[in-house]
RNA sequence: GGGCGUUUAGCUCAGUUGGGAGAGCACCUGCCUUACAAGCAGGGGGUCGCAGGUUCAAGCCCUGCAACGCCCA
């Protein structure tokens, strides 16, 4: 597909066109293969509507890294894609849409309504799909799911016949969320809790005459509300039992003013003594707790509100006021009619809708519920038992915090847009049918006239037959068998209840089985301070951005590297530069190989021929193979970051840094041919392991440079992945390496504290006690010349010390030849700083050995660390010591 | 109000079962050394939130406190 790589990295170059080779041969897909170990993800379903946040960046990257991880370690891994219909969130785009250009979903009718969202669906819905192609998923889009497909749309059917078969949905009145903005009833977990500074009023209640229901003369109650505009639908007051204040108005009734009505005193425990006055207005319609209390004492439930939350009928001259006008109107009149008793500041909790953040109005109204409980029960033992494990395992304690207080789940919506409840009434006699199908009549009446319950379903209800219903349920397809339960969701936490713990009870109702083995919660995504982005705030980062001007893979490997085990991700700029100035690194490095590979057909280079190893090559081969045993085991345990980290460290330190430059020497130098062409191996190897191993974070890069090194295969992503070879992992040779890098950091380090020119080459002269390691040092040492510019090696000391500069690592003494090169001031102060240093840790070290606790009770291998530390350092001291006082003899 | 989490370098965060405080970015110094200045080499910088306790030994375990954050009511 590609020759050779150009001098630039340009992703945008390349990663669109790879990824249509990808598509084209159709690589993403997966068949039944029962003779293979399926792995397979389903997506956390978009809005069909929607567009890629980055959050969804980040879900699906790390996805698709998984994705593509197991298909090259050879499992048949498919990734199901698909979208969500998304009830309110679609309806209200379009809804918003409809009124920009003056009509409005009521102006249109429902059918009518319906058809525009379906046109929107049409023009809209494959955006996101495109998006997270740019992104570079590799999904397997032949078994793509909307959950508005005809299929699907069944299976939702079967889901809520069953369960009322099985009794485990209901209707009936009971108090539930109505958002006024969107109009229909939302969940109690669509609401959030919002602390909102208000007032708490104080009114005055007069107990009402028992002859003539009158206000009596003076006597009242003391009733503190922070929202006085319900007190229009009071049926009562309530006191605590216990509270000696209101003891003699047991049995009275009060006068409701502004509604003229007279309500009774009730007595109940739910009444906190300590809060405000101690009594409590009741509002059993308007209020969940006033709405038990209403249902324990029998309570009349008054009903003030319309849909919007405006005022009705029974709300009297306020009738069509909103709610919030309806307080000030109410407020001014209790004051004028001296009602009013007095207001303080108050702070209390607010719910809003987590849609469209309008306060949310409780309320009784008639809906639909499921049963929560008996299916809660399996799903709890599903985890406890590790039959889904979620990672991390904090949040198991969250997820059973919610399951174990479980609330029963309104699913009814007064929306237009979704599955519609599959539930008949006959006109005729009201009889209720729950149906599959139009029954043509009444089974009761013979009645021809049936009309359908006019809500629908909540998209969760939907959503939670995901990871089944898009390989066929309620079919038993072999997809079904082969491919169920699937092998690990990756989710957001901020969806564990609404969808996460729901598809566990539903898979287990109606499958008996987990709809997956693992979850993975990643992280959400905040901006480079923290904040969640949000576009009111304006630090939404747009991750299409981000690909046009960095690439897919700078975007992914950026987010992946973030995901630790925290609850959020800080994404700046920065971060993005970072990876893709690495990017840029791998470019420019796969460009050194492949400029020093002279006209390669194959990949007979990469054959390695282990005889004819050197140092140099062993440790780069041990650390390949270490750094794919830490990917192996990174991956497995979902921890991203490290994954990432090792991987990073390998390329640029060792291979660039260490591998690649001291592969100059030989490649330039005077090496045998032989020798360069192991070199040339080694050089290719790496790079071609290396690629494989970073190809499911970085896929096209990794693609793209693959194509123009030497290979056989088609393309990479179907490449077997590597697996650590032990062999190769010469513990030796990774010692040996240690010892040279310690020597040329060591003459580096030197060379820069005493400002000696880069170009310059020093003489050096090498010490060690031991012989073994001279013989080392002296067998690389054209290594040294290259690495830290040294000249003129020797290995014994040079006589006189005269102009040389002593410096020690420890177990070599180095010795640089510096006549005349360097201020004596500044290698003063440097010695003596380090002293400082070391003087302190030796102080610690023989406090540490000379406590008869530390050596009867610590382990030995601790006591003999101990012991080599401390000889080090002192060491390390003496040299130095040496050294400044033959700088002060010379100055002297 | 209940629960959970966080607190480590200027910033963002690692730190597995207790035993030498780490990385990236930022900063400072010197370098265009024939893959890469989107780079190379080197360097400075931390009472590990506070106060106790357990231990020969605490960033890590225990108790209390504080600040911030999240979830639930």
């Amino acid at each position: 597909m590609f020759n050779k790589i150009e001098g630039k990295y340009q992703p945008s170059d390349f990663e669109d066109e790879i990824y249509q080779f990808w598509s084209n041969k159709n690589y993403f897909h997966a068949e039944v293969d029962k003779n293979r170990e399926p792995f397979s993800i389903v997506i956390p379903p978009p809005n069909v509507t929607g567009y890629l946040h980055v959050g969804h960046a980040l879900n699906n990257t790390l996805q698709d890294v998984i994705i593509r991880y197991k298909r090259m370690k050879g499992y048949n891994a498919t990734w199901i894609p698909g979208t969500d219909h998304a009830g309110i969130a679609t309806q209200n785009v379009v809804e918003r849409y409809l009124n920009e250009n003056n009509t409005g979903r009521y102006q249109l009718g429902r059918e009518k309504f319906v058809e525009e969202v379906w046109k929107w669906k049409e023009k809209y819905g494959s955006r996101i799909i495109s998006q997270l192609k740019s992104l570079g998923c590799s999904c397997d889009w032949d078994r793509q799911r909307f959950t508005f497909d005809n299929d699907y749309c069944e299976a939702v059917t079967t889901e809520f016949i069953t369960l009322y078969n099985e009794g485990l949905i209901y209707r009936g009145n009971y108090m539930i969320n109505w958002c006024p903005g969107c109009r229909t009833a939302i969940s109690d977990i669509e609401v959030d809790h919002i602390e909102k500074k208000g007032y708490l009023w104080e009114i005055k209640y007069p107990v009402a005459d028992e002859s003539t229901g009158l206000p009596s003369s003076d006597e009242y109650i003391k009733v503190a509300t922070t929202r006085p505009e319900t007190m229009l639908g009071d049926t009562a007051v309530a006191v605590n039992p216990l509270d000696k204040r209101f003891r003699h108005l047991k049995g009275k009734k009060v006068f409701l003013p502004l509604a003229q009505r007279v309500i009774p005193v009730i007595e109940d425990d739910y009444v906190d003594m300590d809060f405000g006055s101690g009594a409590v207005k009741v509002t059993p319609a308007h209020d969940p707790n006033d709405f038990e209390m209403g249902k324990r004492h029998n309570l009349e439930e008054v009903n003030i509100f319309n849909d919007d939350a405006t005022l009705n009928d029974a709300a009297g001259k306020y009738k069509g006021l909103d709610r919030y006008e309806a307080r000030r109107k109410v407020l001014k009149d209790l004051e004028e009619m001296g009602y009013l008793l007095g207001r303080r500041e108050h702070v209390s909790s607010v719910g809003q809708c987590c849609r469209c953040d309008t306060v949310v109005e409780p309320r009784i109204s008639l809906q639909w519920f499921v049963s929560m409980k008996k299916l809660s029960v399996p799903a709890i033992e599903a985890v406890k038992e590790g039959r889904v494990r979620i990672i991390p395992g904090k949040w198991e304690k969250i997820y059973f915090d919610w399951m174990e207080n479980i609330k029963d789940w309104c699913i009814s919506r007064q929306l237009w847009w979704g599955h519609r409840i599959p539930v008949w009434y006959c006109t005729g006699c009201g009889h209720m049918i729950v149906s599959r199908d139009r029954p043509i009549k009444c089974p009761e009446c013979g009645c021809g006239e049936i009309i359908q319950d006019p809500d629908v379903l909540d998209t969760w209800f939907s959503s939670c037959l995901w990871p089944f219903a898009t390989l066929g349920w309620p079919g038993e397809t072999e997809e079904l068998d082969h491919f169920f339960p699937t092998s690990v969701l990756i989710t957001a936490h901020d969806i564990i209840f609404f969808w996460v713990a729901r598809m566990i009870m539903m898979s287990l109702h109606f499958k008996n089985d987990v709809p997956f083995r693992e979850v993975f919660i990643n992280p959400l995504v905040n901006d480079a301070l923290g904040k969640k982005m949000s576009k009111s705030r304006g630090n939404v980062v747009d991750p299409m951005g981000i690909i046009g001007k960095n690439g897919a893979d700078v975007l992914r490997f950026t987010l992946t590297s973030l995901t630790t085990p925290g609850r959020n991700l800080l994404l700046g700029s920065e971060k993005i530069e970072g990876t893709r100035n690495f990017a840029n690194k791998i470019w420019n490095a796969s460009r050194f190989v492949l400029s020093n590979i002279p006209g390669i057909e194959n990949d007979s280079y990469m054959r390695i021929d282990k005889s004819s190893l050197n140092l140099w090559d062993r440790w780069i081969l041990s650390r390949l193979n270490k750094v794919i045993d830490d990917v192996e085991n990174f991956l497995s345990g979902y921890n991203f970051s490290f994954a990432c980290r090792a991987l990073q460290d390998f390329f640029w330190s060792d291979f660039c840094d260490w591998y690649l430059e001291s592969s100059k020497v030989r490649l330039y130098g005077a090496a045998e041919p032989g020798e360069k062409n192991t070199v040339r191996a080694v050089l290719l190897k790496v790079l071609d392991s290396y690629l494989k191993l970073l190809h499911p974070f970085m896929p096209f890069v990794t693609e793209r440079i693959w194509q123009s090194i030497p290979h056989q295969g088609e393309s990479i992503m179907m490449e077997a992945y590597p697996v650590c070879d032990h062999d190769f992992i010469d513990r030796k040779a990774m010692r040996q390496i240690e010892t040279i890098f310690e020597v040329i950091s060591e003459i580096r380090k030197i060379r820069s504290e005493l400002k000696i020119n880069p170009s310059d080459r020093v003489k050096a002269c090498l010490c060690f006690k031991n012989d073994d390691e001279s013989r080392l040092l002296s067998e690389n040492e054209e290594y040294l010349f290259a690495l830290a510019r040294v000249s003129g090696l020797s290995y014994t000391e040079p006589p006189g010390l005269k102009g040389y500069i002593k410096t020690t690592t420890g177990k070599a003494d180095i010795y640089i030849y510096i006549m005349d090169v360097v201020d004596l001031e500044l290698e003063k102060n440097r010695i003596t700083g380090e002293m400082a240093g070391l003087k302190a840790d030796i102080k610690k070290s023989e406090g540490k050995l000379a406590n008869p606790d530390f050596m009867e009770k610590a382990p030995a291998n601790v006591i003999c660390k101990e012991k080599e530390k401390l000889e080090r350092r002192s060491n390390i001291f003496r040299t130095l010591k040496e050294q400044l006082d033959r700088i002060n003899s010379i100055k002297n």
